[in-house]
DNA sequence: GCGACAG
DNA sequence: ATCTTGTCGC
């Protein structure tokens, strides 16, 4: 896939805030998908000591069956490189966006939605993970996020599928969801293309007997199966 | 000035 | 996120 919006990766802190405070007026938050064919799950892992990144998307296409849905595995991409961004809270995108770009660019068909592991406008500047490359690569995209970065919530419901909005003082800026009953729950927002219905809704559809949603746990387990590829 | 802080 | 030994449980 192409990139849509380029932008220089090497931005020192303060030229990274102020590039965010621009690509958030052009994140829009607006879910207009009538079907949704293929899902996309995004995630890195790293070799600390190497400074080794390994990205990885899943692609799945998606059956629907009334409120369920079923995903099918149907490809793996992956890349590997050097890390050179330190890990600062809220500029996260600097860090992982080159290696999950190497990825993005070898996908020959569009996903209907991409998942990322962290936040989209759950941000200070709404301007996280999903809503950067979202933007970036025009896609629709959630944040599934694992941790609080930023923003209130009430306590949420034990049971599966309850959620609560997430507030920065009056603003919503996603929700905390209970993907399973009685397990942490996860920080869910709109990234770009997307509202906070269908943040909400696809990640509880995606997510079958693990907290995290299939798309991104596949992600993840993949990066980790790279690692110890690479190790031995 | 002091905590909080996606991965 | 990673590093790292053991432990508990299906």
């Amino acid at each position: 896939m192409s990139v849509a919006r380029d932008h220089p990766w090497d931005l020192n802190p303060a030229e990274a805030i102020h590039l965010q405070q621009e690509i958030k007026k052009e994140v829009r938050i607006k879910w207009n998908n009538p079907s949704v064919r293929m899902i996309g799950g995004a995630d890195v892992s790293y070799i600390q000591r190497w400074n080794r990144a390994f990205a990885v998307i899943c692609l799945f296409e998606v059956s629907q069956t009334d409120n369920s849905v079923e995903l099918h595995h149907l490809d793996t991409y992956t890349a590997s490189m050097k890390i050179t961004y330190p890990y600062i809270p809220g500029l996260l995108t600097f860090r992982e966006g080159p290696a999950l770009e190497t990825v993005w660019e070898q996908i020959e068909d569009t996903p209907d939605l991409l998942m990322f592991d962290g936040a989209g406008i759950a941000h200070p500047r709404r301007c996280g993970l999903a809503a950067h490359l979202g933007w970036r690569w025009n896609v629709s995209a959630i944040g599934c996020a694992k941790s609080r970065l930023t923003g209130k919530a009430e306590e949420v419901g034990l049971e599966k599928g309850d959620h609560v909005p997430l507030w920065d003082k009056k603003t919503q800026i996603g929700h905390v969801v209970r993907t399973r009953t009685r397990v942490k729950p996860l920080y869910v927002s709109p990234g770009h293309k997307a509202d906070f219905s269908a943040a909400v809704e696809w990640t509880l559809r995606t997510t079958t007997k693990y907290k995290m949603p299939e798309p991104t746990r596949l992600a993840d387990k993949e990066t980790k199966r790279l690692i110890s590829e690479f190790r031995q």
